[in-house]
This record gives C-alpha cells, structure tokens and sequence, in this order.
DNA sequence: TATCTTTGTAAGTAAGTGATTACATATTTT
DNA sequence: AAAATATGTAATCACTTACTTACAAAGATA
C-alpha cells in the first residue's frame, strides 16, 4: 500500500480527469472510473477532494494560471504585434492539444449553467485570452502595420473559434492532425484580415 | 389521456431534448426528467424511441436534413459568393440560435467517441457544411473578386469555429448577444482576408 | 518504542440512470 | 357493437452515481 501526499495524489488525479475525457468521453468520468485510473479506491479519491466538482474547479483554476499565464507571456512580449499573434495561436494550440480534454469540459461546463462559480472561471478564463487578443491587435494597429479601421473585439471573437474548431477537427481526424501546419495556416488567413 | 401519434410525440421529444440541454444542461437529460417535460411517463418514451441514443441520433438527422438542407439552398442559388457567403453565415448562426442545444448536443457527442454511428453522423454534418464553403470560396475565387492563392480548405475551417463561438458568446452573455450584428461584424471580417 | 497524524481500503449509503414489465384506456378497423 | 391495435401508466428492474463510514496501516514525531 503505497502512501503519498495529497499534492500529488491532487496532480494525479486532475490529470487522469483529462485523460479519461480525451479517450473515453465525459460519460466516461464516473469517480469510480477515475480512482480505477489511478489505480486507487474510491474512498482515496475524496480524501484528497471534497467533491468530485471540486477536482473540476481544480482543473480550471490550473487552465487559468498556466494556459493564461503562458499567453500571456506572450502577448507582453517585447516583440512586433505580427510575430506575438503567431506565437500566441501556436501555443494556444498546443496547451489544448497537450491537453486534451480541457475544451470538452471547459464547453461542457459552459452547458451545464448550473454551477455559477464554474461560469465564472470559464468566462475569465475566455474573456483574458480576449483581451489579450485584443491587446496584441491594438498593438498592430499602432504599429501602424494593420488597418486602423478593424474592431479589435471582433478579431479576438473570431480567433477564439480557431482553438476550438481545432480540438473538433483533431478529434474527427483520430488525432492525426499536424498541428504547426493548422497553426500556421490559421495564422495566414486572419493576418490577411489584418493586414492593410 | 390524451394520446397522440408517433411521429408527433417523436417531434416532441426531440423538442424537449433539445430545450433542456439549453435551459438546464446536458447532465440534466434523462429520460425521467424529459418525461416529466413533456408530460408523459417514461414508459411513453420507450414507445416512441428505443432507446435514449436513438433519440440523440433523430436528432442528429434532422439537423443534417434541416441545417444543411437550407445550407446548401444558399450555397447553390444563383446569386454573387459574397452575397452567399453573407447569407450563409448568417442561417448557421440563425439556426444555432433557434436550436439552443444543438451545439452542445453535438459537440458533447463528439467528445464520447465510442458510439461510431453518431461519431460518423457528426462527421458528416461537418464535413458537408465545409465542403459548401470551400464551394463557395472557390466560386468567389473564379469570380475573381477573391484572391486566388486562398485556400478554400483554410477558409472553411476558420468560419466553422464562428458559429460554436457565438454559442459559446451567447451562453455566456446570458443570452443577450445580437444575432445580426454580430454575423455582419464576422461576414466583414472574413470578407477582408478573402478580399484581393 | 509508543503515539499521532495522514493516507489508504472495503463496504456501505441514498438517489438517480436507462429500460422493461403488466396492465389500462383510447382509437381504428371490422 | 365487437375486436384489434396503438398509446398510455405505475411500478419495478438491475445497475451506476457521488459520496460516507468504520477501520487498517503507513510514516512522522515524541
């Protein structure tokens, strides 16, 4: 019987959450499903969580602090508004495909409605990439090497679609999708809408 | 007791499906709470479906045969691809709306992948929708209004994520986003990075 | 070494799940 | 009007759900 802290049984555990998402769907998420995962009882599962909620709520504080955290680096970078809006899809893209299963639950959640504390993480979460987005058009825009006349909201709404649709896309395509190739092509279409 | 066809209570189950992933979420659809809904037991249900899953499926159908089916009117009538476009974009958003669920509904389905006929049925209805547009793009393109070194294929992908997003907008705007404004402010941007 | 705290388990709980049953009542057909 | 059929219900099925309990054992501290 092996014994660790709840730290790391915490990590574990949100990890697993994920991982039974992304191969066996959000139905498959049962509290006796994920402690088999780990290879723990049920009971051992809600030593370290209150609630299964709870693990949830744990999942998308670690999406704000390290997606949003990562991105933001980014979009503070000391770079050219062009190259900051590569980078920022890129690694968009990649959190979400290292993570598989944070856009499932993040969007389920978002149906669920229910749970007001769970909105309000997704929205902060939704709304900082935004505004970050926001920020590095802004930024292009004062460099004077993007129309002065786009609405900055609208790019970040429509940018926002692209993360998404790619988690859809790498699903249906059984995971064989190339990612920098999905990147880079995105990223030439909306610099188009861009450019002057 | 009042009784009622077949098909009817088909219709209206399928309704009410949809209504309570909208209003109360996805976790909340069991066929218990979904007689109770209607107004039926749950016996009825099963007289009318076989199982839950063939309702899912129903609904799946109908989105294929109404979505794509108005989709694909668009796409073929004898008009300008801009002005196409234009429509088409805004009968997506216009139905996602009017079919509060839907998005959800499919999305999460997508997520479970283990059932391969609705993982296939969800294919399908992506695929087709992508294909109208690269239709549409490549018409503009030999109109020669759009730039020719586009690939419509990019283009496709990027508008597929517009839709999810104003789900996911209108959701979280406790559904007070403006459903024309906010097609017309994406069709305008879209449009710049087709523009020659 | 003895005690205390933490982490584990096995076996439970009540409530909910999709689905089926036996039977009743409404509607259509003969 | 009688028989046949379609549509309904209430009760129940076996099973899963998130979560709890009573207790055992490992590891740290005294």
């Amino acid at each position: 019987m092996v014994k660790e802290s709840t730290e790391i049984r915490q990590e574990q555990i949100k990890k697993a959450v994920l991982e039974i998402i992304a191969s066996e769907g959000l139905h498959n998420l049962s509290t006796r499903n994920l402690a088999k995962k780990i290879g723990l009882s049920e009971g051992a599962i809600f030593r370290h969580f209150q609630t299964k909620r709870d693990i949830i709520k744990g999942i998308m504080d670690d999406v704000a602090r390290d997606l949003i955290g990562s991105l933001r680096n980014i979009a503070l970078k000391p770079i050219k508004a062009e190259k900051k809006l590569s980078q920022y899809l890129c690694q968009n893209v990649k959190y979400l495909k290292g993570n598989m299963g944070i856009t499932i639950l993040l969007f389920s959640e978002a149906a669920h409605l229910g749970d007001k504390e769970l909105k309000y993480k997704l929205n902060r979460i939704l709304t900082e990439q935004k505004q970050l987005i926001i920020k590095i058009v802004k930024e292009g825009i004062a460099e004077g090497v993007w129309e002065k006349s786009i609405r900055a909201e609208d790019v970040a709404i429509i940018y926002m679609g692209i993360p998404i649709t790619f988690n859809i896309e790498y699903v249906l395509n059984n995971y064989s999708l190339n990612m920098d190739n999905f990147c880079k092509r995105m990223y030439t279409l909306i610099l188009r809408s861009l450019k002057k």
